[in-house]
DNA sequence: TTGACATGAAACCAAATGATTTCATAAATA
DNA sequence: TATTTATGAAATCATTTGGTTTCATGTCAA
């Protein structure tokens, strides 16, 4: 019950609004932490522990490159978290399918 | 800055693998409180509660009916949390043509 | 090699979260 | 009407989370 996903790191990611204002900065350019951390009023160590959320839920790729650390969107984060919501939309339009059928046999019948 | 969204109530309900079990339940039928419940190793309280999470992230809709409470897929709250990460991956691929004309442009000057 | 710079790591703290138990209320049923 | 049934609400608790400060480490540059 309730299955250990790999999705579960990503969707716990996205949860919290600063790591998704991260993302939305890393989708335009990559960047290093201090670079994150410019863009908000908390301590670097803040940022860095965002970051390394974002990474364990593949939402980002981090890149060592001499002292620096380049972050990097990756897709795949979001897009385990695009298929399991399609995965639910699947389901809801078979639902509605169904109800149409249900209604149209109804009209058939009187 | 971290804009507070509507959005926001729909990420943070879908943090819960609790929560998204739950979404698939009920991507399948409607259920009360009760139903829902008894497919968990917890307490309907605690259900409840996770029920008016997912309510306030527009993900289910709730509808009295009688003593009894329906709780209905809304694709809402799905939807929101859909279009912001197709907002991401807009500007993403943005940035991957940009790359590949640069490379292109990098080709044709040598 | 010395110093500045980018980051990692650990200890710590307040607040939020997920769960429980207990009690209250309202609606269906015998 | 009396009783069961479905839920709401409040108090409580342990754990997780998001943040801080402090200190250590490794790398670039003068």
């Amino acid at each position: 019950m309730t299955d250990p996903n790999p999705s579960d790191h990503a969707f716990r990611a996205l949860a919290d609004p600063t790591r998704r204002a991260i993302v939305a900065l890393l989708a335009e350019r990559d960047m290093t932490i201090g670079d994150v951390a410019a863009n908000f009023a908390m301590t670097r160590p803040a940022v860095a522990k965002h970051l390394r959320i974002l990474e364990a839920g593949a939402v980002i790729r981090v890149e060592a490159r001499g002292r620096e650390r380049i972050n990097r969107l990756d897709p795949a984060g979001l897009a385990a978290v695009r298929h399991w919501i399609e995965e639910i939309d699947r389901f809801w339009s078979a639902r509605l399918g169904q109800l149409k059928d249900a209604i149209e046999a109804e009209d058939n019948d009187g």
